[in-house]
DNA sequence: ACTCTATTTAGATGATTAGCTAATCATCGA
DNA sequence: TCGATGATTAGCTAATCATCTAAATAGAGT
């Protein structure tokens, strides 16, 4: 779940996500979108493939790239619902760290 | 809101607004939470700063920090709704490329 | 004024990251 | 088999980042 977090952290990676949002897009064609040489939009593949949030699959030649919703919603309101938030669900106020500014265990 | 994202990457400032979720706490009661020095926590407050996940209120010596859900909020949920999830409004599949019930699925 | 405590700033360092060009790999069609 | 095309790997640089120690700032209490 970090290495989700972390490849969302980059504006292009997280484009790379939406344009996969309305369809599969190989390399090439999601390449076309940036201004940004085609190595480095490949290793910002190998980021999101890292992360489990793409699935890539090699067809002759081209590589298509897919994205995997559940990973990205899971991920993303599993963090949400952690603040109450995304859901109906309330989070519980933890008692973990109850009051009292003593001193950590 | 890419500063969100930036801030949301490394996983003690993530665990700094779970804490806060609970109650607002001070800088040194939420140092005391993790395994680095307090000047790196100040630097991690300064991010969520930022980002403006966070408000300071300097009270005396002390600056108690507080979380601003809405903004994390406004985030996330905006973040998700772009894929469909995280609410009940769809997205609207982008026309860009309509469905083609093409072989893609 | 002095001193203690809470927090941030300064400055340095090692690790990671995003970017590039050039080179390589893999597949297809002629 | 050759040459073109799509994509990744190699190797590099510059920038950013997380971390540290030491020093500075700011209140509060004596």
């Amino acid at each position: 779940m970090n290495r989700v977090f972390k490849a969302l952290a980059d504006p292009t990676r997280r484009k790379v996500l939406e344009l996969l949002r309305q369809r599969p897009m190989t390399a090439g064609e999601l390449c076309e979108h940036f201004p940004v040489s085609k190595p480095t939009m490949s290793a910002h593949f190998s980021v999101l493939r890292e992360a489990d949030l793409v699935d890539a699959r090699k067809q002759g030649t081209t590589v298509t790239y897919r994205i995997k919703l559940s990973v990205l919603e899971d991920a993303l309101l599993g963090f949400a619902q952690t603040f109450g938030f995304g859901s109906d669900t309330q989070p519980a106020a933890d008692p973990v760290s109850a009051p009292s500014k003593g001193p950590r265990s």
